[in-house]
DNA sequence: ATCATATTTGACAAATTTGTTAAACAAAAA
DNA sequence: TTTTTGTTTAACAAATTTGTCAAATATGAT
């Protein structure tokens, strides 16, 4: 038995590569072919180290969720107060986003084909925490009376569509990549004026 | 050559299968056995009718792309000021997204395979329209200072996301299907308030 | 070097999906 | 009725995609 490898290369390779096409190029209807080519291997290999290309969807689909997850709870559970604990959410995940620009969209279809959610657990918590500091802040006047969960679908919002929809965005306005950069950049300050009253 | 057809019941039903799978399910990589299955159909009629699956979803995504265009032009060129133009478009989307909730996200992805935009010109019409009035607003401190880019960004992030992201969201937040239909039907309010000033 | 194990490859089989064709069927026109 | 036109079906062919298997190759340990 072998409970060690030589050389997991090839295996992270297919991955990696598995991954850059969904979330980086949104390829989402990749075959083991493509895949297979665009890491430069046979295409056997996906089945070999991964046994089906479900699994290998599944995989990297789980590896995507728990990244995000640790990534928000890393943030949500910091010291930082609550208003630079939203910047700093919206400085991640613009960063994400100009790695993997169609991860939220995949996300997205990946539930509606009706996936499961990992760790509902870790999630729950780290909303009840949100909640308890989205009160707080409410109290102290920094954001207009609302439900915290219009607070928290007015933040994800503005976050991510403008990633997830950049290429209808980009093609309607007329915008080179240049120019939606820039604007991306400026979003910053936007989302924070749009959701802070001071 | 025949220019009429004696009943079109057939062809009508399969493409309002379609768009229900697409839009309505979001069942974006139904087969022509689903798509005729569910329209109790035989399968080869779709290839009677529409030559080739391709040409099917191309007709599809033409007809909900001019018709989307079609319902904000007529919002947008009509004699309401400006706030109530928003409030109108939010309604229009908000039913829209009722019977067809997986509209927005099939278009972001269609963009996303490389397709194009229908009628380029309306848009920019409307665009160059919607930017003047937005001067207006801005000037008369309804609105924050900001790009109009920024502006129709945030308006649009505010409207479509909550609808597009539904499935993860309710099952994230573990809400119901009613609690989010109410929580849809306050955001109208929160959208304005979050929009506005004043 | 030999052996055992891990990795990689090519060839093949199976399944899925799409598109074509010829024939059956229905309905209106001649 | 016969003919014509339009519609629907079943059977087939082609293409695509996935998964399996045995053989080939490499690599490290003995």
């Amino acid at each position: 038995m072998s409970t060690e490898r030589k050389d997991e290369a090839t295996e992270v390779q297919i991955k990696n590569t598995a991954k850059r096409l969904f979330f980086g190029e949104g390829k989402f209807n990749a075959t083991t072919q493509e895949i297979a080519d665009a890491a430069g291997v046979n295409r056997t290999l996906i089945n070999y180290y991964f046994r089906s290309r479900d699994k290998l969807f599944d995989l990297v689909f789980k590896d995507a969720q728990e990244y995000e997850q640790k990534r928000t709870e890393s943030i949500m559970f910091s010291e930082l107060p609550f208003k630079a604990k939203i910047e700093e959410f919206i400085d991640e995940s613009f960063l994400m986003a100009k790695e993997y620009p169609y991860m939220e969209l995949y996300m997205v279809t990946q539930f509606n084909q009706g996936c499961y959610f990992k760790d509902e657990e870790g999630m729950d918590r780290m909303l009840k925490k949100f909640y308890e500091e989205f009160e707080v802040a409410m109290e102290e006047g920094l954001i207009l009376k609302m439900e915290p969960i219009q607070f928290i679908i007015n933040m994800i919002s503005l976050i991510s569509f403008p990633v997830a929809m950049r290429p209808l965005f980009q093609k309607t306005m007329h915008l080179d990549d240049k120019e939606y950069e820039r604007i991306l950049t400026d979003r910053k300050q936007i989302i924070m004026d749009t959701l802070f009253c001071k």
